[in-house]
RNA sequence: GCCCUCGUAGCUCAGCCGGAUAGAGCAACCGCCUCCUAAGCGGUAGGUCACAGGUUCGAAUCCUGUCGAGGGCGCCA
């Protein structure tokens, strides 16, 4: 529908431009909805626009563009208003035939070809697997979901992908946690260490390991102690966490063994990636792929990368170290890419995952990240630029973080402690539905309250809530049709006239609000905003239910009451389409 | 100290590529079920768009500064 209105006015532009009116054409003209119904549908400000160019006053150009428009069976009419804008009013005809459109197009009415098939990967969430997701992941996968679906209904080809942190210090960190609790439930007894993983998800895992193979895996603690330096329990005993967990490390390598440490190691990061599949997939949420860091070492990728660097001239060395002069591409320092003692970096596997990213062939290329990464995003963009690539083909969102609340206290989170809350108890706590739609109520760069008593209220202050019992109160309204063996018209016949008793003034509400699907699914598509979404879905339902209190559907005259079914069938519709595309589910009951 | 994000009604937030009188929900107050789910609807009230400058026909929106909130500044991941 506003497509049609710009080509309308590009035509009238372009009319004037031929009589040499105007000197220069605007790439696009500007039509966007009114604020206010009594300026008509769409207001265009043109006019003012090109006012200048051409040496007209706003209003008197806009009276020439007006006369320059080509007749529309969608234009009811057309005024001139304020300073020069010109009001569009669309006819109500062109309105009542959106119910059809819709339901002939169900699931694909907002659908588009606008992404032109172009590929575009979204990588989102890629929490290391050293524990379960926790609620501040949420945020990411929720906000992550929605983007990527968005993209694909607008019809971009979406490549979803979690990047797995498999290699590295951490992990080994994470195996010789699972390792001594272990040698705990084996009777040995052993200090665990300040740095190692504590939470009960370690336990879980030693206890299978103990159950399954017993003491295969068993070393006395006398031998695992030998030699270790002090570890730092309290701050300022003396001790050094760090040389103590290494060195715990290096201790587990030696006495396993390279297999049976392997064993232990892929043990811990299988049955967490396995944790972590799940509760995405309970929320609704899978990938197409899921690329471990570990293969990118292992395949000499990383080297590889900093070799290119090397060669293009961005390296030198310095303290035994390797850097990557990345202030030569506007970052704030230089960074190392080899450690002292021969180790890449976390930011070296991240650029040859990047720069995977880009041979891959992807348009564009989505990171979503925490907000706590934002400094992270000037290297990986300078390290693109240094390899030769166009460092705009990759966007990082970056998600702020999300608070929880609770009886309007502020809910403490800790994962050092292990005392964290995570995202499968938050799901559990408020459901799949609220959990999706709330992490993107809010624009990303919001910081956001979750208020876990307001997502799990069943009530009309609960916006799912809301949304859904909208879609409900229509599958209710057909069930009472059957139940009073009233014969539904479900589908329009072109030509019956029966949609010309669409008149009222909510029904015709509800209509334009209709109309809008598809503007705000594009909208929400290219600012990756699927916060607008949300709001859309809400606006719709108030305007189902004020139409719902305002009018009976199921009257005695069949004609008017088909008209009205249809129209909330078309309503359902989008209700449907709107909550698929943010994971949340559509309940014919509530 | 430097960098990023944010600051709009009592609360939670839209609006921000400049545009017409700044919007919604909740909370508050007043109403509405012999009627398809009242998990709903209607109405009232509520604002110096943090503050100060600047840009211009026009600024909540763009720029600069100040204040405030959160986050980041490792040879951690």
């Amino acid at each position: 529908m506003k497509s049609e209105i710009q080509q309308s006015l590009q035509q009238a532009l372009e009319a004037l431009h031929a009589e040499g009116v105007l000197t220069d054409l605007p790439a696009a003209a500007q039509v966007e909805r009114t604020r206010d119904p009594a300026h008509g549908d769409f207001a265009s400000n043109v006019a003012m626009v090109l006012a200048k160019q051409a040496r007209m006053k706003p209003r008197d150009l806009a009276g020439r563009i007006v006369a320059a428009m080509p007749a529309s069976p969608v234009i009811a009419a057309v005024a001139i208003a304020g300073p020069g804008f010109i009001n569009i009013h669309i006819a109500e005809a062109a309105y009542r035939a959106l119910v059809p459109a819709i339901l002939r197009a169900g699931p694909d009415y907002g659908r588009s070809r606008l992404g032109a098939g172009q590929r575009v990967q979204v990588e989102f969430v890629s929490a290391n697997p050293t524990g379960p997701l926790h609620v501040g992941h949420g945020r990411g996968a929720a906000y992550g979901a929605a983007v990527a679906d968005l993209l694909a209904y607008v019809g971009f080809d979406v490549h979803r992908e979690y990047y797995v942190n498999d290699a590295g210090r951490q992990m080994d960190i994470l195996a010789t946690s699972v390792w001594l609790r272990y040698l705990e439930l084996c009777g040995e007894a052993l200090d665990f260490p300040a740095n190692g993983y504590k939470g009960d998800y370690v336990w879980d895992i030693a206890a299978s390991l103990h159950r399954e193979h017993g003491d295969d895996y068993r070393v006395a603690a006398d031998v695992v102690r030998e030699g270790l330096p002090l570890d730092e329990l309290t701050p300022g005993d003396g001790g050094d966490k760090e040389a103590h967990i290494d060195a715990l490390t290096a201790a587990a390598k030696r006495l396993l063994g390279d297999n049976r440490y392997r064993f232990v190691f892929e043990l811990g990061l299988n049955t967490i990636l396995d944790d972590i599949r799940g509760d995405l997939a309970e929320l609704g949420i899978t990938y197409q792929a899921w690329f471990s860091e570990r293969s990118l070492v292992e395949s000499g990728a990383v080297n590889r990368a900093v070799e290119r660097l090397r060669e293009a001239g961005h390296v030198y060395e310095q303290a035994g170290a390797l850097w990557f002069r990345s202030t030569a591409f506007g970052d704030d320092k230089d960074r190392v890419l080899v450690r002292e003692n021969g180790q890449t970096t976390y930011f070296a596997s991240d650029i040859a995952y990047h720069m995977d990213k880009m041979e891959r062939g992807f348009t564009r290329v989505i990171d979503v990240w925490g907000a706590d990464h934002h400094g992270y995003v000037p290297r990986v963009k300078a390290a693109l630029s240094a390899l030769g690539d166009d460092p705009r083909r990759l966007d990082v969102l970056l998600v702020q973080f999300a608070v929880l609340y609770r009886g309007g206290e502020k809910v403490q989170m800790s994962t050092r402690s292990g005392e964290f809350v995570t995202l499968r108890e938050l799901r559990k706590e408020v459901g799949r539905d609220a959990a999706r739609f709330f992490y993107v109520m809010r624009r990303c760069e919001q910081h956001m309250d979750f208020d876990l008593d307001l997502a799990k209220r069943q009530s009309a202050d609960n916006p799912v809530y809301y949304v859904q019992y909208a879609h409900a109160r229509v599958a209710s309204v057909l069930q009472q049709a059957a139940d009073r063996g009233i014969a539904l018209a479900l589908t329009p016949v072109p030509g019956d006239g029966k949609l010309e008793r669409l008149t009222e003034d909510h029904e015709i509400a509800l209509l334009k609000t209709l109309a809008r699907w598809p503007e705000a699914v594009e909208a929400a598509a290219l600012t990756e905003e699927p916060h607008q979404l949300t709001h859309y879905l809400r606006t719709l339902a108030q305007d189902f239910h004020t139409y719902y209190n305002a009018h009976q559907f199921l009257v005695d005259d069949a004609a008017l009451r088909d008209a009205r079914v249809q129209l909330i069938l078309a309503v359902r519709q989008v209700l449907r389409n709107g909550l698929s595309l943010l994971g949340v589910g559509a309940p014919e009951r509530m």
